[in-house]
DNA sequence: CTGAAAGCGCTAACAA
DNA sequence: TTGTTAGCGCTTTCAG
């Protein structure tokens, strides 16, 4: 029978100190240090019998030790309101291996129940002497106190939009996929996103879309918004916004953009549900478009969040080693994946008629 | 336009240190240390006045100093294959719940490429000194070298397993979805699980299985054991493994049990596809039972993951605080949500003869 | 290029 | 109950 148990036990022999490896190559802890940092000031010969003897060693420099000499952690916090949803997860991943590549740790903060007065899971005073940055997942995760408190702190921070939350990047994505349907010659579109507002930029000024649409006429296009609550939940709740677009009178929507694969699956199963055909009856478009968008075979914009979270790392790391010329993310350009859940809509007349429920 | 940003700067004022709170209260540093600790040998009016004046100064102490001071970082090392995917995302969650409320903090180490031989994706010795202990999401999320060199290692650690691999709660959770199959009638089932080997405990001796079904006659019973690779992947991946069932001679099982609901999803889709209507052509149990599982309307195991790495965490703490008594994690009951998708098998004879693809 | 020495902020004996 | 005193292991001037 296999239990899990737990395995070793501290105290073994400690792990060698730095003045271990000075004294066993006859050196100052001063040069050690600089050698094993890779610092310069140490001539090559005496760098390579440190590294050597450290590594016969298996020396490791202390944490805390580097720390609180330093007065920097070299870890990261990333907050986030849940995992359980692959948007978020990747993002993560994405975030982890930004900072892994760059000798930082991530030190992980979960927060369970985001709503508008969301705070941080931890003091922020205490958070301080933890971490030496904090990158916020999720425009939502944290509320508006929090936010504040956090741009009053001293504490270097980013807040990275998702799910659909109005941001840059996240626009971005979303004109790409408007782009891609109205190509194909919907013009009745919906979307559906996870932000509190409107998508800034599309809705104000309609116009604003045709410059990305290569000057398509965007007067002829019509945007339905809707927002979907989310991450939690967002299968539910979109297939309920689904429900409630379609019960609602007049025209529907030949196309749908999702800011989630989770929230296109909502739109799927109510979809078949319906009797409908995707894509000859409506168009879906996907966001992030990984494992759950390929086994719906659904086109997406794809590599959305992690690779936005590591851009934000990048440029949280790149404020704390004082380059404060990038201050704004790396740009991100989207890439639509086209798989079989998109297509030209049918012609006027065509569509078929959708008996209410 | 909103874009992200990096705020605030380091090296505002200095965090207040446990000087200053001394000098403030008028007493000594190791008294503040004491008291801040909740350590006795501190007199209550004392006690409660440091307390308000470390409140009022905003501090916290070093996580450094501390870690250096004590040896020990408070801090331990979460190593997972996949975040996007629910279960260990979840198991993520629980985990950071865990060890915030005991004061730990969850540094994540995230191993992009699960395979057999798959490392710890930082050396060990300096993740000795990150972190006191180390909980391995997914019996394969680490290649055996790295297992056992952990093993031989002094660092205290833990490997939970996820995902339907062979490890005792993953078994629990089986069982109980099987028994609730069984109750309902069925005699000819599949179990898609993500473990290497079979399901210990099942395949090996089907009589185990009576035990926990009711003293149900577990040799009338048929069940096949199916490894889906994952859990990246794992709804195409145990897709393909139904259509293969399907496709094959013979009966085909009347109720599946997925070790996820990923790999539920991917025999969802597929039944679909085939006409097959759940749950009267066939019954299916997920694991996990969350946003997806509930928008499936899935029968399933729930709250697994997270609880069980929670579980770990405190075992692992346990270890931490010197109580060698509790090795093992708190058991865990798992607890079965009846839905849509599992009801009686048709009558022999009833059941539709599959024409091959 | 290298070393000596002074901390970084806290904890843990041991004294008082 | 409280204070004194050594460090914990590293980094970092500043001399040499």
């Amino acid at each position: 029978m296999i239990l899990p148990a737990v395995r070793g036990t501290r105290a073994h022999r400690p792990q060698p100190s730095i003045e271990d490896v000075a004294a066993a190559a006859g050196v100052s802890t001063a040069t050690v240090s600089r050698a094993v940092r890779g610092l310069p000031r140490v001539a090559q010969p005496t760098r390579t019998r440190i590294l050597e003897i450290a590594h016969a060693l298996g020396y490791a420099a202390s944490a805390s030790a580097a720390g609180l000499a330093t007065g920097r952690t070299r870890s990261v916090g990333v907050v986030t309101s849940s995992l359980r949803h692959p948007a978020y997860g990747a993002a993560v991943e994405g975030a982890e291996r930004a900072l892994r590549s760059q000798g930082y740790s991530l030190v992980l903060l979960h927060l369970p129940h985001p709503s508008a007065s969301a705070r941080l899971p931890i003091d922020l005073n205490v958070l301080c002497r933890r971490v030496d940055a904090l990158l916020v997942l999720g425009a939502g995760t944290l509320g508006k106190d929090s936010i504040e408190q956090l741009q009053r702190s001293a504490m270097p921070h980013m807040v990275v939009g998702l799910h659909g939350e109005p941001d840059n990047d996240e626009l971005e994505a979303a004109t790409t996929a408007i782009r891609h349907l109205v190509q194909l010659g919907h013009t009745d579109l919906a979307l559906f996103h996870g932000g509190r507002g409107a998508m800034p930029r599309i809705r104000p000024q309609a116009g604003g879309l045709d410059h990305r649409t290569n000057s398509l006429d965007a007067n002829s296009i019509k945007l339905r918004e809707i927002r979907i609550e989310g991450p939690a939940g967002a299968i539910a709740h979109s297939r309920t916004a689904f429900c409630r677009l379609w019960a609602g009178p007049g025209p529907k929507p030949t196309a749908i953009v999702c800011a989630s694969d989770e929230m296109a699956l909502g739109v799927f199963l109510e979809a078949a549900r319906k009797g409908l055909t995707i894509p000859k009856n409506l168009s879906l478009v996907g966001m992030d478009g990984q494992d759950l968008g390929e086994s719906l075979e659904l086109t997406a914009v794809i590599h959305c969040s992690a690779r936005r979270a590591a851009n934000g790392v990048q440029s949280l790391l790149a404020a704390l080693e004082g380059d404060h010329s990038i201050t704004h993310p790396a740009p991100w350009s989207p890439e639509l994946m086209i798989r079989q859940s998109t297509a030209a809509p049918l012609e006027t007349g065509q569509q078929p008629v959708w008996l209410p429920q």
